[in-house]
DNA sequence: GCGGAGGTGTCGATTAGTTGCCTCCTTTGC
DNA sequence: GCAAAGGAGGCAACTAATCGACACCTCCGC
């Protein structure tokens, strides 16, 4: 997740959010599965016709590896719709320690909790990977709101759906320690990115340390140590850029739920 | 705090919802004064017939001190509207670890984040002092929505609201110390409740430390520590039921905003 | 091939925060 | 009036997690 530089990729041409039919994901910090299985696609409900409405009233965007697309502190106007690309939403404190909220995927949208603007952010959103996003206006919004009542429903929904997010997050903050709370990110990361080998699952996903601390609110070292922890328990292996999970139950008992 | 037996005092017979101009309050740890100071009110915005229409659509419950209103892993079905007294939402992990969102006064909703059911409470709810709650059912929410174009945009404002302390809560505990967090909290409690006592301010209400633990998610004693530390430092005088604030802008430095 | 940047592993010191236990003070019930 | 119960507050031992620093490794651009 670093900012270097990189061979900016060509953009496509076709928004595959008129699909609407991609597998969207939130990747996130929860125990609850349903939050991040099935996050609510703001298209879901739109007709072919629709969707092509919002996206002409909405603003294209590239948003290239490392850039930011809002600023915590800065004016909110509006939301980003994501057509493509990963999303990281997070927020530093004055001491300069960071949390990160998700990262949203093709779908969903980010730059709330507040929709119509009138206030400033209160996180930051950069981008994970090279993205598109379409940007819509507060106006643009109450305008398709009025307009279109599926439209009204999918952003309610996405409020919802957030403020569960956020909720979940808060919990985990609260009660979890950061050992359990890496068991929950690792039992996640395994469902979302896993893939089976024999007897045992490979996350091919490239988080840093420094990433997965992010996530789970602790330091780089932190997640090193307990990594390295988990790895002479057998519950798994870290290589670099890919983290085989030996025994996924050993997790489960971590986390407090068997 | 405690869930010790009280007389029942009692319920007034006309609701001061009607009235439509109780000075609302959300308790809650936040760095954000616009988040405490004014939670949008759900009646706000209607008249004093659709506010009637709204009470008689609802089934009114009292709740005396202690006593559960909604438990975290059950059914969801609607939303409470508080029309007097203080509802605490809180949530405890499987470790016992608990967490409180906020306190909740008259003219809020609690029972989110979700609006119509069709899932489970992720917060538990109790009354912190004998409360009367009005009860709206998923099924009448759809039907008051439809028929009060200001009760849905009460209820959005409402959601968003929630969103954003959530958000808070969960930026507070990703990213700042159990110290900062009770200084938060503190300047929050004396301007809330503080009165002002020969250039100090006391805060009067009869929260005990637990209660506090809980607010900023620490242990009961880490809060008498850091309490007892304060006073040593001249900051404040803690007496039982009372905490006296000498030193208010020691607290702003501790927080980290001066 | 060299230098830089970013990521990882590690160590030691320190602190923040928890756990468990104990005492004191109120309240309640008889 | 007194015992029992339970909440509130305090002390001490312990551990979880942070902080800062540094060495190493690998990838990448030049």
């Amino acid at each position: 997740m670093q900012t270097a530089p990189l061979h900016a990729k060509p953009v496509p041409a076709a928004s595959p959010l008129l699909a609407g039919s991609n597998p969207a994901q939130a990747l996130l910090l929860t125990e609850n599965a349903a939050l991040t299985n099935g996050p609510p696609l703001l298209f879901q409900r739109l007709t072919a016709k629709e969707r092509e409405e919002v996206l002409r009233e909405g603003q294209k965007r590239v948003v290239y590896r490392g850039k930011m697309l809002f600023s915590q502190g800065t004016p909110h106007d509006g939301i980003f719709l994501i057509e493509s690309g990963r999303i990281r939403v997070f927020y530093i404190a004055p001491s300069g320690r960071e949390i990160t909220l998700a990262y949203w995927s093709a779908g969903n949208f980010v730059g709330g909790p507040e929709l119509f603007g009138q206030g400033q952010h209160v996180w930051s959103g950069v981008a994970a990977t090279n993205s598109v996003v379409v940007h819509l206006t507060g106006k643009t919004l109450r305008r398709l709101i009025a307009q279109i009542p599926g439209f009204a429903i999918g952003l309610i929904e996405g409020l919802t759906f957030k403020g569960k997010c956020y909720s979940a997050l808060a919990q985990m903050l609260g009660t979890r320690s950061v050992t359990e709370r890496l068991a929950h990110l690792l039992i996640h990361l395994a469902d979302t990115y896993g893939v089976k080998e024999e007897g045992a699952i490979a996350i091919g996903s490239a988080f840093t340390h420094a990433d997965l601390a992010h996530m789970v609110g602790a330091t780089r070292q932190w997640v090193t140590i307990s990594l390295k922890r988990l790895q002479e328990q057998g519950v798994l292996k870290a290589e670099k850029a890919k983290i085989v999970v030996y025994d996924l139950d050993a997790l489960h008992v971590m986390r407090g739920d068997r």
